[in-house]
DNA sequence: GACGGATGCGTGGATATACACATATTAAAG
DNA sequence: CTTTAATATGTGTATATCCACGCATCCGTC
């Protein structure tokens, strides 16, 4: 059966099992998993482009784009004009932002941990590095 | 940093990436990724419901009707009422559904043996195991 | 310093995705 | 046989996702 064997099928599904357990994790604080993601990559010293931050999540950049609208409007994040390149636009947390993503550092802990909980320690490990071939491969 | 040690984050990731790779390799066909997957399994002797197609592929029960639109208009399905149940529906491929599945066959088989290739034989078994626990899990 | 290519980003269109809610049908309880 | 619960599915809404295309800005070369 071809199905059984389709990588693609099987990270697909994985992806929106996991993907439902997450936004069920953080929907008490108001946010769905890739919200997450996107506001934890922006949680560095040095403020992300855009293209930078799709690179981050692996989703295209139009995407991205769009997907920062409604967390602009909801003033967790600011996008500015870049100082030395008018092309670039610098993604910024605001106080709103950081303090939405201590609230919900736990209830991510707390997810991530369960899903981990179900596979061996050394699977986990050869999970992460695979994943890792097939996004960046 | 949380987000190398997210597995949501990297699995949707790893997810959008395979994604965009399968549908490289059936645009040619006039199919993307998942309509691969859906077609493929209706193609079975007994012909499954909503819900069972939308068990199969892990995804939303409401997601699947909707997918299925696109499907039918081009006539590569059809949703039959079932003879015995008036609620349940059966999805059922048609000829040219049939047709078109073998034709895009030999692009699934080169899209996967690309990417499994870029794994471990070991490793493959591994993540196979590992995206099912946290699909089912 | 003009200009052709490269780069960073946005928009429009088609469709995907999931939740809340609604409907129709069947099964179960009394 | 009526009432109630369970099942199978559809709709409306909001947003996600990617592609094709377009615009603005920068850079290297002449």
């Amino acid at each position: 059966m071809i199905a059984s064997r389709c990588l693609c099928l099987r990270i697909q599904r994985a992806s929106r099992a996991i993907g439902r357990r997450f936004d069920d994790a953080f929907r008490s604080v108001g946010l769905n998993n890739w919200q997450f993601s996107l506001l934890m990559n922006l949680s560095r010293p040095s403020p992300l482009t855009v293209n930078g931050l799709a690179e981050q999540l692996g989703m295209d950049r139009t995407t991205t784009t769009k997907n920062l609208r409604p967390l602009e409007r909801r003033g967790l994040l600011e996008i500015r004009l870049d100082e030395h390149d008018a092309r670039v636009r610098r993604i910024v947390l605001t106080d709103a932002g950081r303090a939405l993503l201590v609230e919900a550092v736990p209830h991510w802990q707390a997810a991530n941990d369960a899903v981990s909980a179900s596979l061996e320690e050394a699977d986990l490990e050869r999970l992460h590095s695979a994943l890792e071939a097939i996004a960046y491969g």
